[in-house]
Parts: structure tokens; C-alpha cells; sequence
DNA sequence: TAAAGATACTTGATATAAGCAAGTAAATTT
DNA sequence: AAATTTACTTGCTTATATCAAGTATCTTTA
């Protein structure tokens, strides 16, 4: 196989999966949270008590924009913040009851959103499926 | 391998990919184009002579936006148009010569960016790479 | 075949997402 | 103790996208 073709599988898979993830970014219209807030509150969920700092490690955001959207999530009772002790640059931030239930509304959203993806596919495909992702995150990103 | 780990390693995949396509996004910015722009070029490209209609059964876009976006890449003598003879709704589309040069430094540029993507891979882990990927294109969207 | 409905495209107004730059306050380095 | 860096915030702007209403033409149907 050529690096030409090889480029051409992933570029032709690109173009097939930006259309793929703007479709679940639209599921998430109805729930009041952008994909970003979404990704947020799971970094949140995962890193547990973090910092705006920690989160963008992840996320590679503006800080003024990730700023400005935890400010939202904390007006809307979904974070909240207290200053750090070692370091009253810092601000811990956690996801409130209402925030832990929300994120997981999100993420039961998101997983429904990928069911019905694979929904068409037969159990065996449906792990071929996710092996060759697997074998992706592996290849690309050393998971 | 049970549905729910299934959903997860596609969902894993997907939180890594969508930054991934954002950085892609991000390889546009001096280029003047939009990711979305260069989408439509793209298919113009690959219809030849087209129309608004036809670009959008593959985009999907909101049919305000896409007419704004040709009128912006017609003005910037990207593409023409002419008013089709059977249908006098409908505008024909195509690129001009200056469009045709934009759209393969786009194509080339994106080209590139996987390049670089996979550049620290081996040739046989490339192939696996892009097997997976037209594993996953066959089995998502049927190709 | 004339009216009603559908299709192709456009335009004005507006929303959402994101980024830049300048700034404050606290920590770290020199 | 001054200079630099880090963590976060805020004002302003741009980029991206959507909604709704409208024009012109084509297609259906009564």
C-alpha cells in the first residue's frame, strides 16, 4: 500500500466523520450544553476536584473563552469553585450534585447517540467496529 | 466484548478525534479558507460543474449559509456561476481557473497535515492505520 | 389550465463558539 | 527585591452557523 492511498483512507474517513461528529454535536442542542460544556463536565468527572489549568491540558481552549464557560456552569449551579490553599492563584473546581447528575444525563445521551450509530450492525461487526478503533486510539494517540 | 465497551472505545475515539480535526481546522487558518469552505471546493472538485443543491445533499449545511459562502467565494473569483438553461432557479456552479489551483493547495495542505499525523508510524503500522480506517468507512457508511 | 404547493436560492437579523489582548494577583526565579 | 512566569478574568472582536421571511420558478392537482 502506497503512502498516497494510505493518506487518501484517513483523509476520505475525515471528511465521512467531521459530517458524523456535527450530527452529535446537534443531538446535544435540546440539552442546554454545548459538546465543549460537555467535554468539560466529563474532564471534571474524570480529574474529580481540578483546576481551569487541569482541564486545559486537556482541552487546548482559549483560557478566556474556558474561563468564561465555567463561569457559566458555576451561575447555572452545575460547578463550583473555592480558591485554592497552596495557591490563591488557583481555583478547585468540582461538579456540584446537580452537575454530577447532569454529566451523567450527557453522557448517557452521548452513549444512546453512539448506540444508535452501530444499532444497524450485527454484534460481530459491531466489535470489528470497535477493535479497529481501538487499533486507531492505539496507532495515533499510544492508548 | 459487551456493548457498553464497545460504545466506550468508540466514544473514547471520538473525544481524541474531535481535537484532532480541531487542530486540522487550525492548519486552515492562514489559508484563508474555512474547513467548511474547503468542503464545498472539495465537492466541487469531485461534481465538476454542480449546483448549490447538489453540494449540500452531501453537507447538509443551512441553505442561507451555503449561499452566502459561494456568493463570498464567487466575489474572491473562486468559483462562477451561470444560470442553468432548464431550470432558471437553479445556478450552476463551478471552479475557475483560480479555483482550481486553490482547491490543490488546499488538497495538498490537508494532504500534509496527515502526513504529519502519521509521520511517526512505521509503513506497516500506516497499513494497519488505514485498514482500519476503511474498516470502520465500510462498516459506518457502507464503502 | 389556473391555483396550490414544492423547490432553488437569497437576504436580514441574530445566535453561538471561539479567539485576542490587556489586565490583576499571586507564585517563582534570578 | 526586582523580574518573570503562572493562573485566571474581562472587554472587545471575529468566525461560524442558524432562523425566518421572501422572490422566482417549476411541478402537481383539482
Amino acid at each position: 500500500m502506497k503512502e498516497i492511498e494510505i493518506i487518501h483512507s484517513i483523509r476520505k474517513f475525515n471528511r465521512n466523520y467531521v459530517r458524523s461528529i456535527g450530527l452529535l454535536e446537534k443531538s446535544f442542542l435540546n440539552t442546554g450544553y454545548s459538546l465543549t460544556e460537555s467535554h468539560i463536565l466529563y474532564i471534571v468527572k474524570e480529574q474529580g476536584k481540578t483546576t481551569a489549568t487541569e482541564i486545559n491540558k486537556v482541552l487546548n481552549l482559549d483560557e478566556g473563552y474556558l474561563s468564561r464557560i465555567i463561569k457559566k456552569l458555576i451561575s447555572n449551579s452545575i460547578l463550583t469553585k473555592e480558591k485554592s490553599k497552596d495557591d490563591k492563584r488557583v481555583f478547585k473546581i468540582s461538579l456540584t450534585e446537580k452537575g454530577i447528575k447532569e454529566q451523567q444525563k450527557l453522557d448517557d445521551l452521548s452513549s444512546d447517540s453512539v448506540a444508535g450509530i452501530i444499532s444497524h450492525l450485527s454484534l460481530p461487526e459491531q466489535e470489528e467496529l470497535a477493535h479497529s478503533f481501538n487499533k486507531i486510539m492505539g496507532l495515533l494517540y499510544g492508548e
